[in-house]
DNA sequence: CGCGCTATGTACGCTAGCGTGCCGACGCTT
DNA sequence: AAGCGTCGGCACGCTAGCGTACATAGCGCG
């Protein structure tokens, strides 16, 4: 039972419900454990269930016309997956990569859908969530434009740390570049510049950070503002 | 009475709605005449209204830590300008600039989140509209990202001509680089070649669409994908 | 121990777009 | 008719990043 509510706990947006919701809500997901670079979601295809995830996290990709690609979200611990459904609409935007294994709650369609007319805490954390998306992508847009690779690998980096917990993470320069729609080379450069500074460390598809404070400096202020943002829309009791 | 129930028909978010629905919308709303130029929202002021633009058309600009500047989305006579208010949440994300000057029905954030309550065709109808704009969002930073200024600018065009519903566009090169973020001069080098082309032809705050077709050629497949997503999602009666 | 795969370093020429500045031309105002 | 502000054309050197290709070096596996 404790371990049960340990799990909606370790989700920002499931913890400090009411009991009667969290209760409901446990009652209807079942934790699954996500492998690294499972597909969750293709472009078009059916939705059918959304998940919260607790220590694992997800990319969510466009596909451009046949062959670009470009990571425009994430998701871990403080998110979820599957806002469409919130909408009404069972159809994935993006294709959703699992890039942190890891565990996830995962709800089935109707059953959240069914929740969120039920649970009105759920339904408004969940809503205040989706705006704080949107601001996100549009933020995102601007960042990617204007802002040099370095600085955006920085900004990818923290925010992964976040969502993976920890300061070692298991990346190539090859899945980063998929990541930041750059060359593999680009991020070669980038990483030894950071790494020339003493603000992270790799070798051979590991990446340590190593001054965070530095990171956040070396970074564009897009990660700082997506952290208030967030921090303000969602703050723990609205 | 017939010339109100034209105006709402003139939205496409408002066409074919329940007569009642339609009724109670219009009783809760005025009809504006928007400027050129105007700003109705800027990023964190609270939102007192929604929009529903009619003939006139917003463009919705994100302002990066100082100075950059960048559309990353754009309302006319098939969206509207508020979504937040749909969230429960009362602040404007981005800075909302009137494009295209002409009538809009503007209705307080109250009566707004009233309406959306009392009247389930119009909320659906909304909610999927969100999910559009959500999905173009995503597109557009990728499409941002990846394509060059021409294809972009091309597809601009096409945007705002489906807006203003004319093919004389009163624009400056100069704000169009604003709004792609890029170069007064990077604008006018594409306008030189899309009018080389015969697609277009401009002087002095003018740009005349010649070639629709063609110009759709030119620009990136993202303008198609953007109708498509569109009319899938909020075909008439959905 | 050595083979081979994968991750990373690096180099090449190239392109798009930048920042800046200047000039000419148009057209509105007086 | 003259003047001035706005708009667009253009040119300069420069930078970030591209596409590509190749070389090295760790690491796992037989």
């Amino acid at each position: 039972m404790t371990s049960i509510f340990h799990a909606a706990d370790a989700n920002h947006l499931l913890a400090d419900l009411p009991t009667a919701e969290q209760d409901a809500f446990m009652a209807s997901c079942e934790t699954v454990s996500l492998t690294f670079g499972e597909e969750l979601y293709h472009p078009t295809d059916t939705v059918t269930h959304a998940y919260f995830p607790i220590n694992s996290f997800i990319s969510q990709i466009v596909i451009l016309h046949g062959d670009s690609r470009l990571e425009v979200a994430m998701a871990g611990h403080e998110g979820m997956l599957g806002l469409s459904l919130m909408l009404g609409i069972e159809e994935a935007p993006l294709l959703a990569v699992v890039q942190g294994a890891g565990v996830a709650l995962r709800i089935n369609a109707a059953s959240f859908q069914r929740l969120l007319v039920e649970c009105p805490v759920l339904h408004r954390r969940l809503t205040r969530y989706l705006y704080v998306v949107i601001n996100q992508l549009a933020n995102s847009a601007a960042c990617i434009h204007f802002h040099r690779i370095e600085e955006r690998l920085a900004r990818w980096l923290l925010m992964t740390q976040d969502r993976a917990k920890s300061d070692r993470l298991q990346l190539t320069h090859e899945f980063l570049a998929m990541m930041l729609g750059v060359r593999r080379a680009g991020i070669t450069l980038a990483a030894i510049a950071l790494q020339t500074r003493g603000l992270i460390r790799y070798h051979r598809g590991e990446i340590i950070i190593m001054d965070r404070p530095g990171l956040i400096a070396a970074s564009c202020t897009c990660y700082s503002e997506d952290c208030a943002l967030y921090a303000r829309v969602l703050t723990p009791h609205s």
